[in-house]
DNA sequence: ATTGGCACTCGGAGGGTTCGAGTGCCGGTT
DNA sequence: AACCGGCACTCGAACCCTCCGAGTGCCAAT
């Protein structure tokens, strides 16, 4: 009995599950796809498969469907990449180059990888701590009031304003937007705060303003620590086809608890590249039925935040993620420009 | 028969149905009920009430349940208020006013709703057009370049940037400034940029640096046409014992349409106080089996935006209205302050 | 106007049967 | 040793039938 032909097998089980959701037998699996070998051959190394946890049987005298072990076997190993059409990759650029704005580019991505999916799409909005500095403004607002911008290389603007004994004047600001600014270039925010309120060969005047501005960009940076999330597509779950038309609360449920599901795309924000997460892998309950296919994106592969799709266990992996990667790398390209 | 006593069948009718969930016949309406007669008077009652339209049979052999037209009446004339609890007016006032910013005051609406009404909640971010002015702040980028920075009274901020030919000196901000904050107390934004705008008496340098400023502004104001919804609790949807559990599709599908949904609250958004959409009132096909009750929020009685809520047609009515109504108000404080 | 009585309807629950897909295993073949 | 045809067995899904009872409309009586 050939272990290679036993993963044939499991993936001719895992591709007709997927397309045709319904539990696959021994002797569709030989008319279908090309194996070569008998339904009985096949029915013992599904019996393998089944001891060794990749398959199991809903019912007696049903066919086999594969475990998350199987999924996870088969995303690991077995499937290869499926390339979106020339058609597709023109349509996410040219629906991505419309956007208007940060949210509305975060919002057209969601769109397009819930309707490349079929899915539910998750977008987390560009995070202020991983994002890098475009320009940093000073405005003396007079009466000793500073207004602080922050404008992100990802477009996202934020602005707080400071309380001063006094007001600066402008040939100082000037100092210290322009030194500011300089140590910047190419560095994250928290990193570019931490350089600039330890810089020691800046003129001590300088360096009292600097740390105070310093200080404000923290809080910042603190207080949005309730990151964003945006889903699009849950229609798509009460679909037809998708198994748990049924027990649909839990999933929804799971979807609402913006930070626990912010908690799992952070663990996943870890793995390089396109993470995947299969089932109970998820951690969560709800989510013990379907699969989390994220990769983060930003600019010039700086990873500024994640965005991803979510669907049964039983989806097609390698459209997923061929989707989610794509649409990761025009939102990346876009926003770097 | 006495037309009064059908009235007070039918209001049975509604609250037997909305608290089972089950179509009430004749017999358990007048045992839970006590209407004083037979349920032989009742069915002829019924009987009447059908064929006017207000009750229906879902099988022969089956009991009534209301139509839209019956819940349009229950609503309209037979219903009383039905008031929050102390605790539960306590709890949202403490639970609103812990919120941080204007995201999180939304959000936190939208939980409430969501959590009181066990449904859907609906709220609409403050409109950028009918928002007061709390403050606008002009700022020299030098170069030439003015940031204009928008702060209205519900505490949203928006900054746009402005090229000018040369940097306007500081005197002639200032006074531009103070003259459109004077103008400004009070009045809606659209409105202040047209008054601002066509201030003859003001000298003329200042009047061609404000007309651009108002031009900025302006456009600002139309690309907010799109305008933002934030939903909650959609997994309330899918909850036991809300009818539609296996047709939700339709019903999702309609609240992800954020355009369609936000024409339906425009024009609810005309009536006034609380405004109720029963069923087929909605005219939206994939919200005819549910409703929509809406009111406006703001500061001091002026609406600057919709929060609701949706659920079944089979709602409860009352409930539904005083807690929409009570999150609207005490939103309104918050934001007021 | 109201009511008790009565014949009638019909959806839903329960129970039994059939059907067939799919399995495991055994013994034979290459 | 690997493969395969054959066969007995299992069991869920579908179907059919029957029964039950809630609920109705109508009628004659009060």
């Amino acid at each position: 009995m050939s272990a290679e032909r036993r993963l044939d097998v499991l993936r001719a089980i895992v591709e007709d599950y997927v397309s045709t959701r319904e539990p696959v037998g021994s002797r569709v699996l030989a008319e279908r796809h090309h194996l070569g070998v008998s339904p009985a051959t096949i029915r013992n190394d599904m019996a393998t498969l089944e001891e060794e946890g990749y398959i199991a049987q809903p019912h007696t005298s049903a066919g086999r469907i594969p475990t998350d072990k199987g999924y996870r076997l088969f995303v690991d190993e077995l499937s290869t990449v499926k390339p979106l059409s020339v058609a597709q990759r023109r349509a996410i650029e040219t629906f991505l180059s419309r956007a208007v704005d940060l949210d509305d580019v975060v919002a057209r991505a969601g769109r397009l990888i819930a309707q490349l999916t079929g899915q539910v799409a998750v977008v987390q909005y560009p995070s202020l701590r991983r994002s890098g500095l475009r320009h940093l403004e000073l405005v003396s607002l007079g009466g000793g009031r500073l207004l602080i911008v922050i404008i992100t290389d990802t477009g996202r603007v934020e602005q707080r304003a400071l309380e001063l004994g006094e007001s600066p004047d402008e040939e100082t600001l000037a100092e210290v937007r322009s030194r500011i600014n300089q140590v910047a270039v190419g560095r994250q925010l928290p990193e570019i705060m931490s350089a600039v309120a330890t810089a020691e060969s800046w003129p001590p005047q300088i360096r009292a303003l600097v740390a105070e501005i310093a200080t404000v960009v923290e809080q910042a940076l603190v207080e949005e620590s309730a990151e964003r999330l945006l889903l699009a597509g849950t229609a798509n779950l009460a679909r037809a086809g998708m198994r748990f038309e049924h027990a649909l609360r839990p999933v929804l449920e799971a979807l609402e608890e913006q930070v626990v599901l912010l908690g799992l795309l952070t663990e996943m924000a870890a793995d390089a590249g396109v993470s995947v997460r299969i089932g109970r892998e998820t951690q969560l309950e709800g989510l013990a039925q379907t699969s989390v296919v994220t990769t983060g994106y930003g600019n010039e592969g700086a990873t500024v935040a994640l965005l991803g799709s979510i669907g049964p266990t039983r989806m097609d992996y390698p459209g997923t993620i061929a989707a989610v990667r794509a649409v990761a790398a025009y939102l990346s390209r876009v926003l770097g420009s």
